[in-house]
DNA sequence: TCTCGATTGAACCCGTGGGTTCAACATACT
DNA sequence: AGTATGTTGAACCCACGGGTTCAATCGAGA
């Protein structure tokens, strides 16, 4: 194993080590509240090691938000894949999409980068839009794209496939938002599946075939 | 004019005009940047002044969000009394009813009122609950009892009266969010109408008669 | 063992801003 | 006129925290 490995390595892994502890910190105070020094405590480093990774609090920040922005992604991607096969019983997969969607919403990090994201908007406005861009638009499209397929398979009656997920992402996350208490605390399991199966019954009322 | 009257006046005139002021800063700039002496300069008054009548920053935050959150609950419960008179087209009514929501949703104060509480969560997770309880709860329940009404009039389907109000108001929340950009930027007229007249259509479909 | 780069902790600088003090002043009431 | 209350501006105190400096230290490789 070569040396030069070994030791960009380790940077890596303190440079990784930072950016978790980051979004950690600024998740639970808050981007003003949150103060390096705490999060190079939380990152195991000195704080001058936090500066000699990532040059200013703000980029602490993007960085951080941007990481956690292309995991939630990731996880909601996948999720939304599972629509590609649909089987014999559209209702239960899209039950079964619904409930992994609104559980993936629920998690701690999903929640924390939403509302961290928004309650930086008036700093950090091209952040928001970001965030927004991945977390938001992409899962559109991507539900979109596989909803297109299900009214092809006579699934679903004719529609914009754009304005089905669009209202379907907004049953899911609308009674979630309330719920949750503006995503600051969890949801328990019932409740997640009351959630999907309501907005699932909803959906397929409006735009079952 | 007894005299007391106008001295009390004038201290009760201050005080609003404080936390008007105090409303407008925080919400340009968020909790964390927004300094008093702006506050101060705004309302047209000394800093001192202002400590005078509220004790320190953070209660002045929270009587300008108190304030605010009722004038907003009053202004949505406004609009959902205009389903009490459902007329004899419950779809016009309903998109009526629908696109005032979602204007008044747009409005300047109801976006800096929901993005600042939400930016707040972590120093205030109270507040959220408030607002939330006034602005969210409330307005679902006041548009459950007149849903529960149009289903004993047989315009809707039988149905659980408070579900349906939420999946309504997901329905127009939700797009809503999207389109706004988290509530930084206005909506243009035209989409706001499209909004409302998607979600009716969709709602009916799942819930009408 | 020697070297070099990264890391550390502690101290430091300094801007920001909440909150207070105080003497001067305005206003309204007696 | 005299008094009391509220207001003003300016200066002040002080805590907090971002960012830097530096000498001491550590660890991997030659």
């Amino acid at each position: 194993m070569p040396v030069v490995e070994t030791a960009s390595r380790a940077r890596v892994d303190k440079r990784q080590a930072i950016l978790a502890a980051a979004f950690d910190v600024f998740a639970r105070r808050g981007y003003a509240q949150a103060c390096v020094k705490e999060i190079a405590e939380v990152a195991g480093v000195a704080k001058p090691t936090v500066y000699n990774h990532l040059n200013d609090k703000e980029t602490l920040f993007r960085q951080a938000v941007d990481a956690a922005a292309d995991a939630v992604l990731a996880q909601n991607l996948a999720v939304v894949e599972r629509l590609r096969e649909p089987g014999d019983d559209p209702r239960a997969t899209l039950e079964d999409v619904a409930y992994r969607l609104v559980r993936t919403c629920d998690d701690e990090r999903s929640r924390s980068l939403k509302w961290l994201t928004y309650a930086q908007v008036a700093r950090f406005p091209d952040v928001v839009d970001a965030v927004h861009a991945r977390t938001g638009l992409r899962l559109a499209e991507a539900l979109a794209d596989r909803l297109a397929r299900l009214v092809l398979a006579g699934h679903l009656r004719p529609c914009e496939p754009a304005d089905a997920a669009e209202h379907l992402l907004a049953l899911l996350t609308g009674p979630m938002e309330a719920r949750s208490g503006f995503g600051m605390r969890k949801v328990p399991t019932a409740q997640l599946r009351a959630v999907a199966v309501n907005a699932v019954d909803v959906f397929l009322r409006a735009y079952g075939a």
